[in-house]
DNA sequence: TATTATTTTTTACAAATGATAAAAACGACA
DNA sequence: TGTCGTTTTTATCATTTGTAAAAAATAATA
């Protein structure tokens, strides 16, 4: 997915505005495998992933828990960096090989105070993600492992084709042990 | 919590563009049990709590999930109609009278287009909430029910003392029994 | 292809939580 | 104060999920 757009996808921009971003933006790649972001440190870019898939994850006791998939069109930022600067407690990792489009925190903080449009679409982008995240809160508190797997399999199919299953069972909240008894359940 | 204060304490606002979002608020009072906002419906106001608090929740198969709880200082919408101006999915009830401030989405909007310090008070607005919401969210992932509590007990304490338990039971993701199970244990 | 490492499933048992019903405690109010 | 309705706790049993370890399946690499 071109940056123009995963852009407009957040909400269309006039023509001048867009090009305000585009032009302090930088295409990377990275293999998979790659540790994008690091938790625990101040995170001075976002990422739009042009192609290829990634996760978010925090460690605790040991253990990686995946709270987040982003894939094509979607926006990677280390949440505590880019709204408080302040380090991170997620890491991101690339779970393919990616193509991205690096651009800086404190440049887009520029164009906010100076571009409406633009102060509005990371308004939007904001509000999106936050009814996205609600939801997703709301529904993991009356559904049960087994129905939160279903709702996965029925919205984003693509995603268990691609993403190893300990990372969705941490997704879902539950052991990968728990996710393969569900698995062998509903077949 | 007076107005000006509230407005501010999201992001502060030169005083002129403070005094346009308060040009449009008006104060109300409502008493405790009023459902402030329902569900299933295309809510047209914002609210500002000055003084009272109060829950959302879902209705699921006849009973309540509470996901959230307001207290002063706090702003409550119908996220969907906020961010996406369709009907929202959650309903607004005061656990106790309540002094709110009303603002209509439409001026917002306005103000968003027209102000630019109006506008990223919005998406400071949002993206606070953002956090805050991806953080429960995370949390709730690996935390056990009794974890959860202790932490809102550690977070929160004035909530214990002046919500119900069934509804702090909801929002945990548990039923209230064992919510009394695990209050029963700690003590 | 053969070997090795990684991922997924399976098994057995323990712990946590849910469902239901009843008892106890609490609060509103005549 | 006494009564009634609501909220909270307790008890019992069923179900779900977790833990640990091993087996099976799959993927990576020489």
């Amino acid at each position: 997915m071109d940056i123009e757009s995963i852009i407009d996808s957040i909400s269309k921009l006039p023509e001048a505005s867009r090009t305000k971003i585009i032009e302090n933006t930088v295409p990377v790649t990275y293999p998979k495998g790659h540790i994008l972001i690091h938790a625990d440190t101040l995170e001075t870019s976002v990422y739009f992933i042009k192609k290829g898939i990634v996760r978010a994850y925090v460690n605790h006791e040991g253990n990686d828990i995946t709270f987040w998939f982003g894939t094509a069109g979607e926006t990677i930022i280390s949440m505590k960096s880019y709204v408080e600067n302040k380090r991170g407690i997620e890491s991101i990792e690339l779970l393919e090989d990616c193509e991205l489009y690096r651009l800086q925190t404190t440049k887009l903080q520029q164009l906010y105070l100076q571009d409406i449009h633009i102060a509005n679409w990371g308004r939007k982008f904001a509000e999106q993600n936050l009814k996205t995240t609600e939801e997703r809160l709301i529904s993991s508190q009356f559904r049960t492992a087994k129905q939160r797997y279903r709702e996965l399999l029925k919205n984003t199919p693509h995603l268990i084709q691609r993403v190893q299953l300990g990372h969705i069972a941490s997704y879902l909240g539950i052991t990968q042990v728990s996710l393969s008894r569900i698995r062998a359940e509903i077949k």
